[in-house]
DNA sequence: CCGCATCCTCGAGGATACTG
DNA sequence: CAGTATCCTCGAGGATGCGG
């Protein structure tokens, strides 16, 4: 309330579930992923590094339930399953997309603004520093 | 590997470390109050709603140690400490809030999404629904 | 090959009480 | 007022094994 508008209670909350859907550990990898084309579950299991079958189809079934991305099952031996991105998971990229470049751009200021942190922290912990 | 570039393995970890950084529980809302102007602790805390002092402090020491957030005290009787955004700070506003409209401009879609989904679930369920 | 079921760990984060 | 310290809960997510 006050003069906090630009973020209220309502647009916080969808805000918060839109990031916690797509800000989670593999979704936004995923979606990347799926930009390139349709994939299998197991080449997506292979790219991406230590994710874990359990969490792979979870996450998969997550998207596809929010209509971002696609599951198409051929009925073959040995069954073939293939997941590619909706039209409305691509539309997710370039904002989260925007994100990352953020994240890129000023990763050595971060970094810089971390080690000045912690040696302040250091100096301050300089005279209680025995025991 | 293969023909995923778009998104490499040390992009994907520099990615999901930003979004850990910034896409917990209230880092964003914080920044986002944050753009408003200064504000003491106790104002966050109560415009935060739900947030507990144990997290309140640690997101914004988190913050400013990023060098998103700055901490200024005041050397009176009672305390007074006042928290303001960085420049940094609010550059990441914008880019965030992109991802904030992607989710309210197509949040009705999603919600059809899964109830389309959740619909289709049920009806597979149909057949074996006696215990 | 695809993926569900089960078990288990581990850390984010809330509740509460206390201090300068 | 502005935290710190301690305890505790709860769910994300990994490991493993089985089944169509």
């Amino acid at each position: 309330m006050e003069r906090f508008c630009a973020l209220d209670e309502e647009q916080a909350e969808l805000f918060r579930s839109i990031l916690g859907r797509v800000g989670d550990k593999w979704s936004m990898m995923l979606i990347g992923m799926l930009q390139q084309g349709p994939y299998r579950f197991t080449e997506l299991k292979r790219m991406t590094r230590g994710i874990s079958s359990r969490m792979l189809t979870f996450t998969l079934r997550q998207l596809e339930r929010d209509g971002l991305v696609t599951r198409t099952v051929y009925a073959e031996i040995p069954p073939r399953v293939e997941y590619a991105a909706t039209e409305l998971g691509s539309t997710l990229v370039g904002p989260v997309m925007a994100v990352a470049e953020w994240a890129s751009q000023h990763q050595r200021e971060i970094v810089r603004f971390r080690e000045a942190y912690d040696a302040a922290q250091d100096d301050a912990g300089d005279t209680p520093r025995v025991r």
